[in-house]
DNA sequence: GATAGCGTTCCTATAATAGGAACATAGCTA
DNA sequence: TAGCTATGTTCCTATTATAGGAACGCTATC
């Protein structure tokens, strides 16, 4: 990680704090970021003094309000977003299951939106939160019909489960097999006892570009009685409808 | 405004696109905040290269995908919003009107969580937004139990409605009522039609220190109906179940 | 087709920053 | 209790990223 400007490094130590699940120290931050102490606590005292870290009663620090000040509202401004709510939650309501939007962003696929099914059992991701590309629906989407800036890791493969493709050659038959299908899907490959079924939302105004993924998220037992195909050709539907509503607001 | 440091520029640019509402072009955002051009431009692609913020087709810049990443979840770091929650939720239950939880951060009242209620006309706060303090239940609360850091602005009281106090003796004397009651309230001095009543959470385990106020929102007529009296019994009980909780949660 | 405004890039004097060292304090150990 | 270790904070100066004017290419407008 080489942060050149001050700026990238202000902000890796605000996704430090956001990633520990307790508050940090100035030493410990530093340390973990390669940075001087000195420098590590003059950057948190300026995040404090914007309200962007907060300091506890024994000097450590935490995440701040203002983060959450600045988080609400940053995802309406988003016209994908606006455009595919109506869809997700006229889908989760027919389908009873957890559909979700994700789209790729700094090279990571972001979970943008979601509405959640009824099922005691039931999917229940994080909006913000980061999902891997090797090992889900959405990443084979990507890497099939998106632009390049997705790309699976370097090196070896992670894995998750015992589902999970570890392989670069079984990889990229997945890949192969969802960009001659239209969608993609993931049984256990990520988390053991959840299927996903991924459909790529594409604007024809936007020179054909990927711009998210609709996905349904059910428990794999539920998720293969609902029928894999089926959902392929419901998601790709739900997918179409988002995209139409942005070329109609783009007009 | 005064930033000296790099990264409370940086910020600053964070707060201005989250406060507009379309997408900000580098000229308008550095004329803005006093920055020249080049300066802008390389601060916004520093916050660009780690997802803060994002740029549309025309170069254009708005708030990123990451600000929302990072603000969910820094809530939950908020013991005392782990705390109200439940009772949030049994009174915005038990009541039918919207109940909430707002706290001095940065000399500013933060509103940290909200329970809505079912009505069709209910108050639907947004989490992380500020709230005025001289107009408001909780901001008098602040300023009759606060330790000083929250003050009315300096200055003519800004007139938000018919009602709002615009004196500083008829303040004080609000203020006086409700050190006297334990309880705050509002009725259309903020925005017309809409009343609160409001208590502080104090915990004694924290040197009696206020921590935050307990507080629920109802168009004025239900609230007459509800009974401020009766009301204000229920937010201090309210409120005294948070405190209780967070002791618990201490020891 | 001319023009005004925009986002972007280049360059160098300048000013903020980095990091070592010293300090005060808290927590732990013996 | 006394000593020790590790922490948060402050001070200081060489270094280095930064600020901002100027120039560039581009787009939209008239």
């Amino acid at each position: 990680m080489q942060a050149q400007s001050t700026v990238e490094k202000a902000v890796d130590i605000l996704f430090h704090l956001h990633a520990e699940p307790h508050s940090c120290g100035v030493t410990a931050i530093g340390r973990r970021l390669g940075l001087s102490k000195s420098s590590t606590h003059r950057l948190l005292t300026a995040l404090s003094r914007r309200g962007l870290v907060e300091k506890d009663d024994r000097g450590r620090y935490r995440p701040g309000i203002g983060l959450v000040a600045l988080g609400v509202g940053a995802l309406d401004r988003e016209p994908v977003v606006a455009a595919a709510r109506p869809v997700l939650e006229a889908e989760a309501e027919a389908l009873g299951e957890t559909v979700f939007l994700v789209a790729a962003r700094a090279g990571r696929l972001i979970v943008l939106d979601k509405s959640e099914g009824e099922g005691f059992l039931r999917a229940a991701p994080r909006v913000g939160s980061t999902v891997p590309i090797h090992a889900t629906a959405v990443g084979k989407l990507y890497l099939a019909f998106g632009d390049g800036s997705v790309e699976a890791p370097a090196g070896d493969l992670a894995r998750f489960s015992d589902e999970t493709i570890t392989g670069r050659t079984a990889l990229e038959a997945a890949v192969a097999r969802a960009a001659e299908r239209g969608f993609a899907e993931n049984s256990d490959e990520w988390i053991p006892g959840l299927s996903v079924v991924a459909a790529p939302v594409i604007a024809t105004a936007s020179a054909g570009r990927m711009l998210a993924a609709f996905a349904i998220a059910a428990p794999t037992p539920r998720m293969r009685s609902l029928g894999h195909e089926e959902m392929g050709r419901r998601m790709m539907a739900a997918a179409a409808r988002v995209a139409a509503r942005l070329e109609g607001v783009a007009q």
